[in-house]
DNA sequence: GCGACAG
DNA sequence: ATCTTGTCGC
């Protein structure tokens, strides 16, 4: 029979993420991008997807905006949804995009004046294998800039977590500090090379005490944003190690799930 | 066979 | 993503 549907999925979806990446813009096209303080820019979205443990179908979707500079919630969307798509390395978006653009479309027709003028995404954006990871999926989807920021280090051809690179994390200070990660040229990458992959690692600090190490988190271009920009608005969107709009998503999201699944797996007496 | 694998 | 409380450190 048709054994590996996997296989063919994946082929599709491959030459799916080369078409729409031709679409994505590595560049700033908004004005606020170009101040230095950001001005202009008022407010910043967050999504994350939350799952019930052990269910790896059902999850919320969660959209929360919030104002800048002040980072407080001016809108919150949890929804519950069903997930049809596996999880692929790779093909993240294909999994997770459908929920949040819909949650962005409830948005756009329910309070537009609501709508971010930068969304925050919890993976990677052009630092990716085919340089085109959730942030550009959805950026380009949604017509919006986005940033991509990961916690954890893919590895695209090139890029590893040698000891070099080890070191260059110990290397860095204070909050914002950062390093490029660029790739090896290869025929995935093609042309421009060293521009298109050009990646920061930074680290977030805490607001106001003194800055304290932790684990980095990894910033990449999604759409419509430089990655200087994308890298230094991150920084201003950090309180703790991941910036707020995707920390708030987070823990909105678990919140809607405490509340309305509570303790799904243990039995609860009474 | 072994390691890697955003969320 | 999720499995997991308290604990050590600044």
């Amino acid at each position: 029979m048709s054994a590996p549907p996997a296989e063919d999925l994946v082929r599709q979806w491959e030459s799916e993420q080369a078409c729409l990446r031709q679409q994505v813009v590595e560049e700033d096209t908004e004005d606020w991008q170009r101040s230095p303080d950001f001005s202009g820019l008022e407010r910043v979205g967050g999504v994350d997807l939350s799952f019930i443990k052990g269910d790896d179908i059902n999850a919320c979707a969660q959209l929360v905006v919030l104002s800048y500079p002040d980072l407080e919630v001016l809108y919150e969307d949890s929804q519950m949804v069903t997930l049809t798509a596996p999880y692929i390395a790779g093909f993240l978006a294909f999994r997770e995009t459908p929920f949040l653009l819909e949650a962005l479309q409830r948005l756009q027709e329910n309070q537009p004046t609501l709508l971010p003028q930068v969304v925050f995404v919890d993976g990677n954006g052009l630092f990716h294998y085919r340089e085109f990871g959730l942030a550009c999926h959805l950026g380009v989807l949604s017509g919006l800039p986005c940033v991509g920021v990961a916690k954890n280090l893919l590895q695209v051809q090139g890029v590893y977590k040698s000891e070099e690179h080890q070191s260059q994390i110990a290397a860095l200070q204070r909050g914002g500090d950062g390093f490029p990660l660029t790739a090896a040229s290869g025929k995935v990458l093609g042309k421009n090379v060293e521009k298109l992959l050009e990646m920061f690692l930074s680290v977030c600090r805490r607001l106001r005490s003194s800055d304290r190490s932790s684990k980095p988190v990894y910033v990449s271009v999604g759409h419509k944003i430089s990655l200087d920009t994308a890298v230094r608005l991150t920084h201003s969107c950090c309180r703790y190690r991941v910036p707020e709009p995707i920390r708030l998503a987070d823990c909105l999201s678990r919140e809607y799930l405490r509340v309305h699944f509570p303790a799904a797996d243990t039995g609860i007496k009474e």
